[in-house]
DNA sequence: CTAGGGTTAG
């Protein structure tokens, strides 16, 4: 009878069946019992029908058949479906739950599908809470199968779920696939995305949901799809075969054109992660479809975007956005405010940040929003203060955060005003600012103990940093692998080179594991000293300790072996960079033109420069300073001044002061006042600042020259830039200026004065 | 919102 019916038809009558609290019951079968349903015995509840056909179904089966009564039961019932569950679910096995089912299913002269699949639907509920759910339910799946069993929609989606708990993925697909296509609703499907999604079979998540996306589709996405579809394509580690930010903003916007949108939290995820990749523009039009579309912007999707303007610097995009959000009526929250104060300060403009901190706090126009600052906020202006140098209005601000009901200095606070104060080399102060945080009670912790001995180091006080790293060791505040970077910086920079091999090994006793920045500071150092043995072996051990060298290490050591006249080793670090798959930069390239370029092998060089450009690297203004030099050592200086000429107009590289500096050094060399001074003038035209070298090199020839007058003026140059002599300097000055009677000009130079009045 | 590093030409 039920195959007689058309699919659609028995199942739109299913639907309706099985709807929860349907007012439709009593169908067509039941028939058999002798009490009429209008007499029943159990007027108004249900539930003592139930308890007495649970009584009667865990006596032995032998009575069920005995007797009318349970079918009795049953079509007394307001809702047999719904009774038939409700007893089913309390029955204490699946098994006999199964038997009950039969017993229905056989003794129904008419069946009841309706019925039966409600009852089935209590059978799967009781398996799939048994130990054997796994092979239980794959078997009962087969059952509804094989008796042609319409599925419920709970019963479908719980099978669902089981099979895929079971990691039976297609088998929760053959569920979906076998239910009647109209019982196939945005419910189901949401079940069957969420967990294809989890499965990470994507391509058969968006088949489904492609069918509920066409504009004519029958069962249309709602906010819980949204949500299965855009948590799971946003999740954090989203890397193995997901989709790409564009087909995710593709896909909002199909859901827009059924009026649903992610909700604020996945489309602020998603404007995160597509500015993170460099998609600002993409950001913005998503964000003014969604507008357009009605949909409600959250302050938190703007703040995202807000952030990524401000890494890239675009103020004028920022406020455009402000604009954007004052006309749409979204407030802008702490964290807006936060935003633009941290990036006014970024760009020490703490001025501006000021006042937009004094705007959030009301101000003066009519249209002003007031919104608390928190700590946050106070932190990053007080932070800003500190960085341009101006500590003391970072207490100033300090203290009205004081007067602020709940808003007391913090760890960060503090942290802040120490480095402002140690960078400075109030060292006393920072020191006096961390004895003041401990009395408060606000915890130092290891940024506060890094910002005290790197201002300490900073400032030549190794000793009393160390001093103070072991005092702060005593009180249980231990150091990480920045302290020993600050440290064993500090101690290459004044070559005690020993004193920091010493504090790497105390990381190792110590249980502080070494950070790749710590090896590379080392490999650095050592390299710089020219210890590159010893900056080898740290190199592997950084490998070792899986940090892999980057170009920069590898130029680091390669440099040092080219100081060393050690080509070799040069090379055999080249063919490992080739090895692990680090591509040589300009730099790496320039190190090893530069050797050549000192030992005079020309051939070289431009064997060297050749394979350089190969490589798609472009000449920078050291490659062709080496080069320069290496013509100038030579003493082609004509040949100089063309590759000099040839950069400038040809290459459109920029010539700096080094590059002036080998060449006015050179023509000096060589007696060419005329065409260094000639260089000088270009300098001032290009405005390429000269430096205390290369006012040496031109007073070294002008002395030879005995031009005073042209020393004067030069002098009177380096009063103007505040380019201060040097020893060097000094001592050509004084012994020239001296002899010719002049040393009062000297004097006056020395002061600061002009020399010439 | 707070702390650390490194390369080339003089």
């Amino acid at each position: 009878m039920i195959r007689a019916l058309s699919a659609s038809n028995q199942s739109k009558f299913l639907f309706l069946l099985l709807r929860p609290q349907n007012p439709i019951t009593n169908s067509s079968s039941l028939r058999l019992c002798t009490t009429p349903t209008s007499q029943s015995p159990y007027p108004g509840s249900d539930d003592s029908l139930i308890t007495e056909a649970l009584q009667l179904l865990q006596s032995s089966q032998d009575e069920w058949n005995k007797t009318d009564r349970l079918r009795c039961l049953l079509s007394s019932a307001s809702s047999p479906p719904s009774v038939s569950i409700q007893i089913t679910r309390r029955l204490p096995s699946s098994s006999l739950a199964l038997r009950f089912f039969d017993y229905l299913r056989e003794s129904s002269p008419s069946l009841d599908t309706a019925l039966l699949s409600s009852t089935f639907q209590a059978v799967l509920e009781l398996a799939s809470r048994e130990p054997d759910a796994q092979t239980k339910l794959p078997e009962l799946f087969n059952t509804s199968k094989e008796h042609n069993l319409p599925l419920t929609i709970n019963a479908a989606t719980l099978l669902m779920r089981c099979f895929w708990s079971f990691g039976m993925v297609d088998e929760s697909l053959a569920v979906f696939n076998e239910l009647d296509p109209f019982l196939r609703n945005t419910h189901v499907r949401n079940v069957l995305i969420g967990l294809l999604l989890k499965s990470g079979r994507l391509h058969d998540a968006l088949h489904v949901l492609d069918e509920m996306l066409q504009p004519e589709a029958e069962w249309k996405p709602d906010e819980i799809t949204a949500d299965i579809v855009f948590s799971s394509l946003l999740r954090r580690e989203r890397s193995r075969g997901s989709m790409g930010e564009e087909d995710i903003v593709e896909l909002v916007l199909k859901f827009g054109e059924h009026g649903v949108s992610p909700n604020s939290v996945w489309l602020t995820k998603l404007i995160a992660g597509l500015t993170r990749n460099g998609k600002i523009a993409r950001a913005w039009d998503l964000l003014n479809e969604m507008m357009k579309m009605g949909a409600k912007v959250e302050v938190a999707s703007c703040n995202a975007l807000l952030t990524a303007l401000g890494r890239h610097s675009e103020f004028k995009k920022m406020n455009g956005l402000m604009e954007k959000m004052k006309e749409m009526d979204i407030q802008p929250d702490v964290v807006t405010f936060g935003i633009l104060i941290n990036h006014s300060c970024k760009y020490r403009r703490v001025d501006e940040a000021l006042e937009v901190f004094e705007r959030m706090n009301g101000g003066k126009e009519s249209d002003a929003i007031s919104v608390r600052p928190d700590v946050i906020i106070y932190n990053t202006l007080i932070d800003g203060f500190c960085k341009v140098g101006r500590q003391q209005e970072g207490l100033g601000l300090v203290e009205r955060m004081r007067s602020q009901t709940g808003c007391a200095p913090n760890t960060v606070t503090y942290n802040c005003l120490i480095d402002g104060f140690a960078k400075a080399g109030e060292i006393e102060k920072a020191r006096e600012l961390f004895d003041q945080m401990i009395k408060e009670g606000v915890l130092p912790n290891v940024i506060t103990l890094n910002t005290v001995v790197d201002g300490m180091c900073r400032h030549g006080r190794i000793s009393a940093a160390v001093n103070f790293f072991n005092e702060m060791q005593s009180f249980g505040l231990k150091g990480n692998a920045t302290t020993y970077t600050v440290l064993i910086n500090a101690f290459c920079n004044v070559n005690n080179i020993d004193k920091a091999l010493e504090l790497f090994d105390q990381m190792l006793t110590k249980r502080c594991p070494p950070d790749a920045i710590v090896y590379y500071t080392l490999i650095s150092g050592l390299s710089q000293a020219g210890r590159l043995d010893d900056a080898s072996s740290i190199a592997s051990k950084a490998k070792e300790a899986g940090y892999g060298l980057d170009v920069v290490c590898y130029n680091t050591l390669i440099g040092g072996f080219c100081r060393k006249n050690d080509i070799h080793r040069a090379f055999e670090m080249i063919k490992e960079m080739e090895e692990v798959g680090v591509k040589p930069d300009s730099v790496t390239y320039n190190s090893l033109i530069s050797f050549f370029s000192k030992s005079g092998n020309l051939r070289t060089v431009h064997r060297m420069l050749k394979k350089m450009i190969k490589d798609g690297l472009v000449p920078t203004v050291v490659t062709y300073g080496a080069i320069i030099e290496s013509y100038c050592i030579k003493g082609k200086v004509d040949e100089a001044m063309t590759v000099f000429e040839d950069m400038c107009s040809a290459s459109k590289v920029p010539p700096n002061t080094v590059i002036y500096n080998i060449l006015i050094n050179a023509l000096c060399k060589n007696n060419d006042i005329e065409q260094a001074l000639f260089l000088m003038d270009q300098m001032k035209l290009k405005r390429v600042r000269p430096n205390t070298t290369t006012y040496n090199a031109m007073f070294k020839c002008l002395k030879e020259k005995k031009w005073l007058e042209k020393a004067f003026e030069l002098m009177d140059g380096m009063i103007e830039q505040a380019c201060n002599p040097d020893y060097i300097t000094m001592e050509i000055l004084t012994e020239w200026l001296s002899a010719v009677g002049e040393t009062h000009k000297l004097r006056r130079f020395v002061q600061g004065f002009q020399v010439q009045a």
